[in-house]
DNA sequence: ATGTTC
C-alpha cells in the first residue's frame, strides 16, 4: 500500500478518513515500511469493516495485518449491541478461538541440545499434526456435550490437564454461556476424533530457547530467563469451528438483506447481536472457543508427558493461553462513558495493560502476556499488555508475524525439503507430516517480525519482554 | 483455517 493514501497520525498510526457507507474511520498500526509491504485489500477490508451497523470508534488493522476472509486477519472492531451492532461469523473467521499457549520448562538450552533430535521425533509422534489428523480420544455424545460447555476445565477434569492451568487461560479456561445445541450435529461429528490434534496450516508445537530479555521485571514475572526452554502450541478448534464458520457464515450471508444490513462484502455476512441468528452463532461460537480451549489443554498434556520421558521430573507450567480469532462481550470506555461491546479480533489479541482487575494476580504489576509467534525460523515474541492499548484498540495487539505472501506464491518459491533442510543447518529441527505445509509456511512468506513487535510498541499497544529463537518445530 | 470442492 502507497503511504500517501493515508493520514498519518503517530509515528507509527495512519487514519483513513470515512467515506461513502463508512460510519468510522479505519486505523492501521503500522510503519512505513509494513504499510508498504502490505496488500491494498488490507485498507480495502478495513474499510468495508466500518461500514458495518453499530460499530464504534473505528475499524482497525494491527502491525502484522494481511489480506484474509472478509475482515483483515490482524482486524479487530467492536460493536454496541444497542445500536445496531453486529456479530460476524467472518469477522471471527473459520478457525474459531484460534490461540496461542506458552509453556515453562526449567531446563536450558545445554539439556535439549542431547536429545533434541529424539526430542523432536517423540513430539512427532505422539502429537497428531495435518489436515484430517486424529488423536486418541474419542467423543461420545454426552462428553462432547461437557467439552463444548466446559473447555479447558472440562479437559482437566478428564485428566488431561492441571488445575493450576486454569487460572492462565483466558476466561478461566472455559467460555460462559456457550450453547452445544446451536452446533450442528455435522460440526460435533467432525470434531469427535480431534480432540488434541495440531490441525495444519500455521499451527505449529515449537520447542524455542529464550534468547534476549528486553524487560526485567516482566520476564521474572513471567518465568522467563535467558536460555531457558518453552514449549509454544499454536491451534484452534479444528474442524468443529471450521463447521460452525461455514455455517453460520452462509445463514448470515442469505439472511442480512432481510435485517437491512447492506453488506460491502459477501464474506463480512452478519447478523445484529440483538437477533435470533445472532444469539444462536453467540451459543455456537463461544461453544467453539471452550472447544480450542480445551483442544490445547490436551496438547499440553501430551506435551508434558512428552517432556515427562525424556527429563523425568520436569514441569511444563503453562505462562498463558489466549485466543486469536474471537468476538467476546467486554466493558470498554468511549468518550468518558463505560459501554458493553462486542469485540471482534481476527488474528489479534486481547492486551491488557497493569492494574487491570480481570488479569490473573501474577500480571497484575505487569501487565498480560502477549504471545507473538514468529514463523518457524524467526522468533517468536513475548510482549506485555500497556494500558494504552485500551484507548489505542480497545486493548488489542498484534498476534504474530503476519503473512508478508499468499501461500500460493509460496509454494512456487520454496520446496518443503528445502525448507527443512536449511532450518537444519541452523539448527532448527523441523517435522512435519506435509512438505506442501512446510513449503507454505516458509520463514520468507512472512513479514519481518522484528518490525512487527516494534510497530505494536511504538504504537503504545504492548512491549517488549523477551524474544525466543526455535529449536523444533512440530508443522501441522 | 478446512475430512484443502457436500
Amino acid at each position: 500500500m502507497d503511504p500517501a493514501n493515508f493520514t498519518q497520525i503517530g509515528p507509527v498510526m495512519w487514519r483513513i478518513e470515512p467515506t461513502g457507507a463508512m460510519r468510522v474511520p479505519a486505523i492501521i498500526f503500522a510503519d512505513e515500511e509494513l504499510i508498504r509491504g502490505m496488500d491494498d485489500r488490507v485498507a480495502l477490508q478495513a474499510c468495508n469493516v466500518a461500514t458495518l451497523p453499530g460499530i464504534v470508534s473505528a475499524s482497525f488493522a494491527m502491525p502484522d495485518a494481511h489480506w484474509g476472509y472478509g475482515f483483515p486477519i490482524g482486524g479487530v472492531a467492536a460493536f454496541d449491541p444497542e445500536k445496531g451492532g453486529v456479530v460476524s461469523a467472518g469477522g471471527v473467521g473459520f478457525d474459531i478461538s484460534c490461540g496461542v499457549r506458552t509453556m515453562l520448562t526449567s531446563l536450558s538450552v545445554k539439556d535439549i541440545l542431547p536429545v533434541q533430535e529424539a526430542l523432536a521425533e517423540s513430539l512427532f509422534r505422539q502429537i497428531p499434526a495435518g489436515a484430517g489428523s486424529r488423536g486418541k480420544i474419542t467423543l461420545d455424545d454426552a462428553e462432547m456435550e461437557a467439552m463444548l460447555v466446559g473447555g479447558a476445565r472440562w479437559a482437566v477434569e478428564q485428566g488431561w490437564g492441571e488445575e493450576r492451568d486454569l487460572e492462565r487461560i483466558e476466561e478461566g479456561g472455559r467460555m460462559e454461556d456457550a450453547r452445544p445445541h446451536y452446533v450442528s450435529d455435522r460440526a460435533k461429528n467432525r470434531q469427535r476424533r480431534e480432540m488434541g490434534t495440531l490441525g495444519s496450516g500455521n499451527h505449529y508445537l515449537e520447542v524455542q530457547a529464550v534468547e534476549q530479555i528486553f524487560d526485567e521485571e516482566a520476564a521474572a514475572a513471567y518465568g522467563l530467563r535467558p536460555d531457558g526452554v518453552v514449549v509454544t502450541i499454536h491451534c484452534g478448534s479444528r474442524g468443529l469451528g471450521h463447521q460452525i464458520g461455514s455455517e453460520f457464515l452462509k445463514e448470515m450471508a442469505s439472511t442480512a438483506p432481510e435485517a437491512g444490513i447492506i453488506l460491502p462484502d459477501r464474506e463480512l455476512a452478519c447478523a445484529p447481536i440483538k437477533s435470533e441468528l445472532g444469539e444462536r452463532y453467540l451459543g455456537a461460537m463461544r461453544a467453539g472457543i471452550n472447544c480450542a480451549l480445551a483442544n490445547r489443554e490436551i496438547l499440553g498434556d501430551l506435551s508434558r508427558r512428552v517432556f515427562g520421558h525424556h527429563f523425568p521430573g520436569t514441569r511444563l507450567d503453562l505462562l498463558f493461553d489466549v485466543s486469536h480469532n474471537t468476538c467476546k462481550p467486554e466493558t470498554h470506555e468511549v468518550d468518558g462513558k463505560r459501554r458493553e461491546l462486542f469485540v471482534h479480533r481476527k488474528g489479534a489479541t486481547r492486551s491488557l495493560g497493569a492494574g487491570n482487575p480481570s488479569l490473573p494476580r501474577a500480571f497484575h504489576a505487569v501487565g498480560q502476556p502477549v504471545l507473538i509467534g514468529g514463523s518457524m525460523g524467526t522468533s517468536s515474541y513475548v510482549l506485555a499488555g500497556e494500558p494504552t492499548s485500551e484507548e489505542k484498540a480497545f486493548s488489542s495487539a498484534c498476534h504474530g508475524a503476519g503473512r508478508a505472501m499468499s501461500r500460493h506464491a509460496a509454494l512456487k518459491q520454496w520446496s518443503g525439503r528445502q525448507i527443512v533442510d536449511e532450518l537444519a543447518a541452523r539448527g532448527i529441527l523441523v517435522r512435519s507430516p506435509s512438505d506442501r505445509g512446510v513449503a507454505e509456511e516458509a520463514p520468507g512468506a512472512y513479514k519481518d517480525v522484528e518490525a512487527v513487535v516494534l510497530a505494536a510498541e511504538r504504537a503504545g499497544l504492548a512491549r517488549r519482554v523477551a524474544r525466543m529463537r526455535p529449536l523444533i518445530c512440530i508443522k501441522g
